[in-house]
DNA sequence: CTGGGGACGGGGCCC
DNA sequence: AGGGCCCCGTCCCCA
């Protein structure tokens, strides 16, 4: 009777739709970051196979194994086994290891990751796979503490191989779970031969063969997030707050964090071919790059196949977080379509980099107005932004954050055949011959304005062999002004920021538009620059590569570490010049200053009197009156001097002069103080902003509390 | 409780 | 792309 009453089959279907829900990430809220291999699954299942992953995932949503532990192959292979109840067969196991087919020491490397993780059912399945092939006995542990395995072969490293360190990025305050004991893995393997890079070596071959597509190994594909601390500068990762480790053995005798510099990329190579038969099958040429001849390559949008593209694409196919993954999930049904809706007018999306065609050149005079950009401060996360009245895209166009990954294959939609479009003048052409022809007549043009360098640079804009924004398009006709528009002639068109280069220029116009072209694949949060958003996805996933010799903390910034290292060193170059205290950071110095602007009128006054023979300071009882100008120009120098500031365009003197007269209630007095205000902020080069909040304090200061000596400022 | 300092994380942005 | 710096904000500790 009780058969009659059980539904057959039910757990084998229960099952296989979890199976089926976690490939396409539906419902997924766990992720799990092994080495460079990114997986998704649902906490619950983890949760009920592995009393480990359970105590992680009760903390966490972004988990980090170890991968010296268990490798990106082999716990794939443990995820298929949770959600299937099967392990893959020999063959599939060595393949997924990256060892020959049939070298069955894969299974060791599974048994380790299965003690490791505690899935007791997985260790049992392993065992007996092994005993059936003769080979468990002699791949226990000769020293029998324990008969643990380590993964790839690679010798025990004591106390660290004993208690892995799987560790939730931004732990809890209480730490990580303890570590597993079951059959911690421990002591050396070496019969255990599998090791990562030999898996990422491994190119076409059977790994690559069992990688589904939406199951890639190493899905974060090619956006290298792992820097990492020089040789053995680099304990492993600790929960926050652990900081009093002892020096590392291993560590050399390093020159110190002095002589830090940021490594190179020590990931191991990705693997070349799984994902490059991807990218080869995916973006056709773009026009506006691979036919031309090769220029720069330009800001990336997003989804390029080189680099995050197969992120993105990786997370087109498993889906983000939560509801994201279900966003995305019904997202991934049509995405050209969007892409369509989107991308429409690139004209309608200035932030639209993704198509690789020119937004309408932006010269001074046709700006998108002020309200154009958004200030960069202006940030708002991608869900706040999604709706917003700023929002280009269509309603029931791609989620915020997510971009669409279409985007990335360079179609051109909106100029039919005349595909190949001078960015400077907007044209299109159905040829790049005829496009050149083009950029011809303006290479000529700018010759004549610029001369020859200059010239090529703005054609190879305008051909879209550089960077396809800006362009030449953003350039200030060189035009003969002061020496400050000599010295930075690129000037952007929204801001009249003027920069050296046209690189930097085109940099600085994505704080302009109105879409971000970097998100992030985990969080959504999107960023103007790409260095921006991987050091975002660092922070994601925990990764920390500048450590400090002396005491181990980590640092996801080289300059980070540099600040820290002053706490070990007692070093604090930064010096108030009002009270003489000193600092080891200078945000720490910018903070006190501004304790000081607030209530610093004596200070000041009395830093100014230190200094000594300015006129008309008063003495350190702070009886005495500042004249204006000097005494607002000798606080706003002595302010300025202290906050570092650089220098900047003369420009912003003028700016200043309007947000500064307000101090001077006379009309005609705040007149005769322009000039001797222009100059000095001029040559402060502050910036509006900076150099308005210390002419602000400085005439307070001078002015008083009643504001009469505002009728001594005029310039004698 | 409050203000100030120390330390640090994150983002913006210029070089 | 990466480095470097600035700015904002936060947390913690202490007087």
């Amino acid at each position: 009777m009780l058969d009659t009453m059980e539904a057959p089959g039910h757990s084998r279907q229960l099952l296989l739709q979890l199976n089926n829900q976690r490939t396409k990430g539906f419902l997924c809220d766990v992720i799990i970051v092994v080495q460079n291999a990114l997986f998704r699954a649902h906490k619950n299942v983890l949760a009920a196979s592995s009393a480990y992953l359970k105590s992680l995932v009760v903390h966490d949503n972004l988990l980090n194994l170890d991968h010296d532990m268990v490798s990106p192959a082999v716990f794939r292979l443990v995820l298929d086994f949770i959600y299937t109840g099967r392990l893959a067969d020999g063959a599939e196991a060595a393949a997924a290891a990256a060892v020959a087919p049939g070298a069955e020491p894969s299974l060791g490397a599974v048994l380790a990751a299965a003690s490791y993780l505690q899935i007791p059912d997985l260790v049992a399945l392993c065992k007996k796979r092994l005993k059936r092939h003769g080979k468990y006995c002699h791949l226990r542990g000769g020293g029998g503490g324990g008969g643990g395995y380590a993964p790839y072969g690679r010798p025990g490293r004591g106390l660290r191989a004993a208690t892995p360190v799987i560790q939730a990025c931004y732990s809890s305050p209480a730490g990580p779970p303890p570590p597993p004991t079951a059959e911690a893995p421990s002591g050396p393997e070496a019969a255990v031969n599998t090791h990562c890079a030999e898996l990422y070596a491994s190119g076409p071959g059977p790994a690559a063969a069992l990688c589904a597509p939406e199951r890639r190994c190493s899905p974060l594909c090619g956006l290298d997030l792992s820097k990492k601390s020089p040789p053995g500068s680099a304990p492993p990762e600790r929960p926050p707050g652990e900081r009093e480790l002892p020096p590392r053995p291993d560590s050399p005798p390093s020159a110190g964090p002095a002589a830090y510099k940021e490594p190179p990329l020590a990931l191991p190579p990705l693997p070349p071919l799984p994902f490059q038969k991807l990218e080869e099958a995916g973006p056709p040429p773009d026009p506006f790059r691979g036919g031309g001849g090769g220029g720069s390559p330009g800001p990336e949008p997003p989804g390029r196949p080189d680099g995050p593209s197969l992120l993105y694409r990786w997370m087109k196919h498993e889906p983000g977080l939560g509801s994201y993954g279900d966003e995305l999930g019904r997202e991934r049904g049509s995405p050209s379509e969007r892409c369509e809706e989107r991308g429409g007018d690139p004209a309608a999306s200035p932030g639209g980099p993704p198509l690789g065609l020119a937004p309408p050149p932006r010269y001074p005079g046709s700006l998108d107005g002020p309200g154009a950009g958004g200030d960069g401060d202006d940030y708002k996360s991608s869900s706040e932004e999604t709706g917003s009245s700023e929002d280009p895209s269509p309603p029931g166009g791609h989620l915020e954050g997510y971009p669409c990954p279409h985007l990335a294959y360079g179609e051109p939609e909106s100029f039919g055949d005349n595909l190949y479009v001078c960015i400077p003048c907007g044209k299109g052409f159905p040829s790049s011959e005829q496009l050149n022809a083009h950029v011809e007549a303006h290479v000529e043009e700018e010759e004549a304005l610029y001369g020859r360098a200059e010239a090529a640079e703005v054609a190879a804009g305008a051909a879209g062999l550089g960077p396809p924004f800006g362009g030449g398009g953003d350039k200030v006709a060189g035009a003969p002004g002061g020496l400050g528009e000599l010295l930075r002639p690129y000037r952007c068109a929204s801001c009249d920021k003027s920069y050296k280069d046209p690189a930097t220029l085109r940099q600085h116009e994505k704080t302009h538009w109105l879409t971000r072209p970097y998100p992030c694949t985990i969080c959504g949060k999107k960023f103007t620059q790409r260095g921006t958003m991987t050091r975002h996805m660092r922070s994601h996933l925990g990764l920390k590569p500048f450590a400090c010799d002396a005491c181990g903390m980590r640092f996801t910034r080289q300059y980070r570490l540099t600040e820290h290292m002053r706490i070990h060193s007692g070093e604090k170059p930064y010096e108030c010049q009002v009270c003489g205290g000193k600092f080891a950071q200078q945000r720490n110095l910018i903070s006190h200053m501004k304790m000081h602007a607030v209530g610093g009128a004596a200070g000041a006054a009395g830093a100014l009197a230190g200094l000594g023979g300015l006129p008309g300071v008063p003495g350190p009882d702070g009886k005495g009156k500042l004249d204006f100008p000097e005494g607002v120009f000798a606080v706003a120098r002595l302010t300025a001097e202290q906050l570092s500031l650089k220098q900047q365009d003369k420009a912003a003197a003028a700016e200043l002069l309007a947000q500064t007269t307000h101090f001077l209630h006379d009309p005609k007095v705040a007149l005769e103080s322009l000039y001797p205000l222009a100059k000095f902020t001029a040559e402060l080069g502050l910036s509006p902003d900076k150099a308005a909040e210390v002419l602000s304090q400085g005439a307070h200061l001078a002015a008083g509390p009643d504001g009469r000596t505002i009728d001594r400022f005029s310039p004698t």
